[in-house]
DNA sequence: GGTATCACG
DNA sequence: GACGTACGTGATACCT
């Protein structure tokens, strides 16, 4: 039904139900794994007792539930002050918040909400459009900033007092008609958002006053006529602030919405999702009046607490069998059909995807494979090809028993894009990507790969088929049985559609299975704030920057490739005159062999390397530099080498990645690769591109921006060092960060009792070494060799160091006790690290107790820089600007010239607040900015 | 496919 | 008292 004259529209404003359920509501929390759940209740109960209400002449016909998204709004840029007196969300709440969103969806009601946008913005813009389509409106909340929207035909309903607010009810509030409220507003201004007003006046003076002049503008312009002379000083000299809080206060109609009122019309309750999720909450009372109400036997609900499943164990023998026969091939509309209302009546689905590629960028879609229940999946393919072993004519026909892939993604698209269906893939970026270039954006999303990521880092890798072998007790069919490997690997398009339906199904039959048996983890390990708020929400941001791409300079390469073969060539003629003959100079054991048994060179200390499984001399850096005192061979395998590696692995390698469609490099970010919590890019790797040398740095000159932009780098000063002042309560390191001073020479003239000003460059750079070796675990034979110093001498300064600093070596210990005790370590931000090595005895045990003192440090500043990831999407929104890369503590961003300042002040402000609300570090953060036209320039 | 080496934070 | 050590990654070239 078109929304129009004779229907009525309903807006929900999600967000004052919410907390007025948390409030309302002792503490409640579910009863089998201690998830807090009141609010969700109460949520429940409100949304249950608005619909028994909503009959008779106000009955809605349209009705959405719309939510705050976010804290940061376009408000924060005109005013960063605004709201910010609001205390921070109680952490008890916080986990409820997706699960109001999943009630709505279970009641059956439309869902929305928008990034940048407060809630009261889009119930602004669709009250207006309800108005101008003819219809009515009913604001269901009793916030009075909503009133300045009622009038021709929009009213609201407070739903406590069951009472409809009209232009009477606004006037008797505001002692103005609506149009003027927000003129009251901008003169009383408001404690509770922190807006300003004017000083002295309030509700009554403030409609007195717009009474008596019409309007804001008004009474502004004539100011000067107001007698009191305290009244007309104040508006005179705080006319900007009050001009300031009325565009605070005044809502926006102009919302650019993602979907229209039509969407939202009335929906039958679906009983089974809705008793499902009630059932799942625990919700004893509501789901037996809901039951009863709906005429339908309520879902059984076990008494007594579950036992907690075996995470680590497959299950049992009674676990639903893999069966590839019922794997069913879809082929056409009708088929898919089917799946598609099963998907609806569900609410979630499991989608796979199969490409010609591993690369996103390039990859074409070949099939989609679907599951809503364990055990039944299908797979549809859209584009596979004979396997070319047949006739020599239709090599590129399509083969029989497909649909036509345009139908079947205009069939798929609005489910993939339904807010009310959850999709649920393994490494959800990937199909993202994949789909994103035919025109789906996949939303809402769930990854089972990050749930394992957030459950089990460091405990194993994170693959499909790994965590199936292991949770499932399923090893699937591997993907080389259908392509091969090798020189003979052919693509997926070449499977043939028998083999094809086993294998894609299998894949979303798993990862439905993975969901179900992590999802209800998340809340028994304490990991579903991290899984929410620094993993789910990363993987839209991640994959955007991915398509985004950095402009790499063909030409700059290809020179730089030319020079250093040549530099190379020249090398090895020296090197074989050296050496008295020919020989490989990048095989490290020719090298040994010739250094140590032909021309039998000792190092300084007459002693001789040996290392290495193979029994090969070793020729790592560390020896060549020794060596490179008394003989000039190993110099210059030294210049060798660092010339090698930066041909072979930049300056050749990099050119090989421009992708010939958009002239750029796309590097795929790994979100559940490295233990600590950071990323890590591959395909090429962009976070180890030179930077150290000067001849390295050059090749940071071939990463540009287009013409007309530049490139803008902003990093973290110091942030795992301010992290480790702040966590171990290192006051007078704290105090070195707020003052600003240089800590390396803070450091060491706390340890050596040398004034800051007498400081020398060496003392300084013994200090920056032992900071960083207390990062990564400290021992005297590490920093020993680090600093090329005798082992007792470093230790007399690990000794000193803890000597002035006690707090480092506490909070050692008991992050270390922390892991034994619990097998794992967290971030400031509640991210576990596994540390399943930790008792273990012998050498391994060193490795583990390093590495668990450094995980909490490394993964808190990993955590951070994905909270200013994920916000900065929204913060930098309107800016002709691009996120590009990230490389640990560092963000590049691709920017219009004229823009720059605004994006480094923005982005900024993004970077040193990422830790707020949820830690209030005691040092401040700071950011460092450059730009340029390239990379190299832009630091 | 394992090992050694070296690029980054 | 001996042992073997800085933390976290990925790409490349050898060589079996």
């Amino acid at each position: 039904m078109t929304f129009g004259k004779g229907c009525h529209l309903h807006l929900i404003d999600g967000s004052a139900f919410i907390f007025r359920a948390y409030h309302a509501l002792p503490p409640l929390t579910r009863k089998s794994d201690g998830l807090p759940v009141g609010a969700v209740s109460g949520f429940c109960n409100m949304l249950q007792r608005y619909i028994d209400g909503n009959t008779g002449p106000d009955a809605a016909t349209h009705v959405a539930v719309i939510f705050d998204k976010g804290s940061h709004t376009f408000r924060n840029d005109l005013y960063d002050q605004y709201k910010a007196n609001r205390d921070a969300m109680p952490e008890d709440l916080r986990p409820q918040i997706p699960l109001t969103r999943q009630a709505t969806i279970a009641f059956n009601i439309a869902c929305e909400e928008m990034e940048n946008y407060e809630a009261d913005d889009m119930i602004a813009t669709l009250a207006c459009q309800a108005r101008e389509a003819g219809g009515r409106v009913t604001i269901v909340s009793s916030d009075k900033d909503l009133m300045q929207l009622v009038g021709d035909g929009v009213e609201m309903l407070d739903p406590m007092k069951n009472k409809r607010i009209d232009r009477e009810g606004v006037f008797e509030k505001f002692g103005v008609a609506p149009d003027r409220v927000v003129d009251v507003q901008a003169l009383a201004g408001d404690s509770v958002d922190n807006v300003p007003g004017a000083p002295g006046i309030g509700i009554k003076t403030a409609a007195l006053l717009i009474n008596e002049f019409g309007t804001l503008e008004e009474l502004l312009d004539r100011a000067e006529e107001i007698k009191q002379p305290k009244r007309r000083q104040t508006l005179i000299e705080k006319r900007e602030q009050i001009e300031l809080s009325k565009r605070l206060v005044q809502l926006d109609c102009d919302t650019p919405l993602t979907f229209t009122i039509d969407d939202l019309e009335v929906r039958e309750p679906d009983a089974e999702r809705l008793l499902a999720f009630l059932a799942e909450m625990e919700f004893r009372t509501i789901t037996k009046r809901i039951a009863d109400k709906l005429g339908v036997e309520a879902p059984v609900m076990q008494e007594t607490s579950a036992a907690p499943a075996a995470a680590d164990e497959p299950d049992g023998p009674d676990a639903l069998p893999f069966d590839h026969a019922k794997y069913e091939h879809v082929a056409d509309a009708a088929a898919l059909q089917r799946w598609i209302d099963r998907i609806r009546e569900v609410g979630h689905v499991s989608v796979d995807t199969e490409t010609t590629s591993l690369n996103e960028m390039r990859a074409e879609l070949v099939g989609i494979s679907l599951s809503v229940d364990a055990g039944a999946a299908c797979y549809i393919p859209l584009a596979h090809r004979p396997d070319g072993t047949g006739d020599l004519f239709g090599d590129d026909a399509l083969a029989e028993g497909q649909m036509d892939m345009d139908e079947c993604l205009a069939l798929l698209k609005p489910v993939l894009e339904d807010p009310a269906v959850l999709k649920i893939a393994h490494n959800m970026k990937y199909d993202l990507k994949v789909l994103a270039r035919y025109g789906i954006d996949m939303a809402p999303i769930e990854d089972t790969m990050l749930l394992s990521y957030a459950l089990n880092a460091g405990k194993h890798n994170h693959g499909m088929d790994d965590l199936s072998e292991r949770y499932l007790g399923h090893a699937p069919i591997a993907i080389k049985t259908l392509i091969g490997s090798g020189k003979a690997q052919r693509t997926f398009d070449r499977v043939p559609l028998e083999d094809a339906v086993k294998y894609a199904a299998e894949d979303a039959d798993i990862t439905l299975r993975l969901w179900q048996t992590f999802k209800p983890q998340l809340w028994r390990n304490r990991v579903t704030t991290v899984y929410e708020t620094l993993e789910r929400p990363l993987i839209p941001v991640l994959a955007t920057m991915e398509r985004s791409g950095v402009k790499v300079d063909r030409e700059v390469l290809s020179r730089m490739s030319s020079a250093f073969a040549q530099q190379m060539a020249g090398l090895e003629a020296e090197l074989h005159d050296l050496a008295g003959r020919s020989f490989n100079v990048g095989s490290p054991k020719q090298l040994g062999e010739i250094m140590f048994d032909e021309m039998g060179l000792t190092l300084p200390d007459g002693k001789m390397p040996k290392k290495g499984k193979t029994g090969a001399w070793s020729t790592g850096a560390d020896i060549l530099e020794d060596l490179a005192t008394i003989h000039d061979l190993p110099k210059r395998i030294l210049d060798w080498r660092q010339v090698s590696k930066l041909k072979s692995t930049y300056t050749d390698s990099l050119q090989e990645h421009i992708n010939p469609d958009t002239g750029r490099v796309h590097t795929s970010y790994s979100q559940a690769g490295a233990n600590t919590g950071r990323l890590a890019s591959t395909d090429p790797n962009l976070q180890n591109i030179p930077v150290r040398t000067e001849e390295g740095r050059r090749i940071r000159e071939a990463f540009i921006a287009e013409p007309g932009k530049v490139m803008v780098s902003l990093d973290y000063s110091q942030i795992e060092l301010r992290i480790l002042a702040h966590t171990a309560g290192i006051e007078s390191l704290r105090e070195a960060f707020r003052e600003g001073q240089d800590i390396h020479a803070a450091t060491a003239s706390e340890m050596f009792n040398v004034p800051i000003e007498e400081m020398t460059p060496d003392v300084r750079r013994q200090a920056k070494a032992i900071n960083f070796g207390v990062i990564y675990g400290i021992s005297g034979w590490g920093l020993a060799r680090n600093l090329r110093i005798p082992r007792e001498d470093a230790q007399g300064f690990i000794d000193r160091y803890f000597e002035r600093f006690p707090g480092i070596r506490d909070y050692m210990d008991e992050t270390v006790k922390f892991a034994k005790e619990h097998g794992y370590v967290q971030t400031l931000f509640g991210r576990r690290i596994n540390t399943p090595e930790i008792n273990a005895k012998g050498p391994g045990a060193g490795f583990a107790r390093r590495a668990a003192i450094n995980a909490p440090i490394q993964g808190t500043a990993a955590d951070v820089i994905r909270r200013a990831m994920i916000r900065m999407p929204a913060a930098i929104e309107g800016l002709p600007a691009t996120m590009l890369l990230q490389v640990h503590d560092e963000l590049l961003f691709e920017v219009e010239e004229g823009a720059v300042d605004a994006l480094v002040e923005r982005a900024r402000d993004v970077m040193q607040g990422a830790a707020m609300p949820a830690v209030d570090f005691a040092v401040p953060l700071v950011v460092d900015a450059g730009h340029g036209p390239n990379w190299a320039a832009a630091h």
